[in-house]
DNA sequence: CAGAATACCTGCGGGC
DNA sequence: TGCCCGCAGGTATTCT
């Protein structure tokens, strides 16, 4: 999906739109994503105000007095503002939330692996409460990562895929950050250096930081809230490079599934110390 | 318990 | 043109 910096651009790009208005309405045309949408959310939802709009991991939070809506994109979902009359909803438009400033939120999911859930106010959610740390905090450090790596045999890149470690990170910004920090993406997580897992951390904040500056990536269905793609897919360095040369030092960028998730490095610059290249 | 495989769903591009 | 296959940004759940 969207992985962390589209849903911030995401977050960013409605928040001014719907924070302190009312529901009016909620229009659910297809309440089968990933989890069922809950039959009750027009009855529950309506007469609330978005009180705040929040991020943790890839997942949007609006609270209303009563209920938390939460919301997570999966791997085709956009969320769009439209402030007058909105196109007739077509057969991925699954949600429309209406408020009384007039203005519709959209929630679109060709793949329907999104979800659009409820949690009331005062109790946790059990998708959100084991989620590891984000990585834009101060908690996010070399110090932490290294904890945490210490007894782990799975490769560095699914490592740092997995949300419970640290979250909001998926395939393209583990892959970017790993060649960025010139790690090799199969090294077991445990045998990286204190030094690696430094700069490891540098990247990724920088990376993300990067990205969300520039709106996210698109790479073919991630649209902001506003219809528009995002910009950072021109920054990419490795991520759908595969056969192009290397950036840094021209080596044809090759791709492996680690985790079943295609990995794109460079042979050469993320050898991670244990042969030369010649040349 | 950790790690790997599976499941969910649609759309698209490539090969034939 | 059309069919079939494999692949795609995610991650909870089930398996070994």
């Amino acid at each position: 999906m969207p992985e962390l910096p589209e849903v911030e651009t995401t977050l960013r790009g409605i928040a001014p739109y719907i924070q302190h208005q009312i529901i009016t309405d909620v229009i659910v045309r297809k309440h089968q994503l990933r989890w069922p949408i809950p039959t009750n959310i027009k009855q529950l939802l309506v007469g609330q105000s978005i009180l705040d709009l929040q991020r943790r991991g890839k997942y949007l939070l609006l609270q209303t007095e009563q209920h938390i809506v939460i919301i997570h994109l999966g791997m085709s979902g956009v969320l769009r503002i439209f402030t007058s009359e909105p196109p007739k909803a077509d057969k991925h438009d699954h949600v429309d939330i209406l408020f009384n400033n007039n203005t519709i939120l959209r929630f679109t999911d060709p793949r329907r692996f999104g979800a659009l859930l409820l949690m009331h106010k005062n109790s946790e959610h059990t998708l959100l409460k084991n989620l590891g740390v984000e990585p834009l905090s101060k908690n996010f450090n070399a110090k932490y990562l290294w904890s945490k790596a210490r007894n782990k045999k799975v490769s560095i890149k699914s490592f740092l895929m997995n949300h419970h470690i640290v979250t909001g990170i998926g395939n393209i910004y583990a892959t970017e950050a790993l060649f960025a920090a010139k790690i090799d993406p199969t090294i077991p997580a445990k045998s990286l250096t204190f030094i690696q897992i430094k700069v490891l951390v540098k990247h990724i904040k920088k990376i993300l930081q990067k990205a969300i500056k520039r709106g996210g990536t698109t790479l073919k269905d991630f649209l902001n809230s506003n219809g528009k793609p995002g910009y950072f897919s021109n920054h990419l360095k490795v991520y759908g490079r595969e056969g192009l040369p290397c950036v840094i030092c021209n080596t044809t960028i090759q791709t492996k599934k680690i985790g079943q998730r295609t990995t794109a490095y460079c042979k050469r610059c993320q050898a991670n110390g244990r042969q030369k290249v010649k040349g």
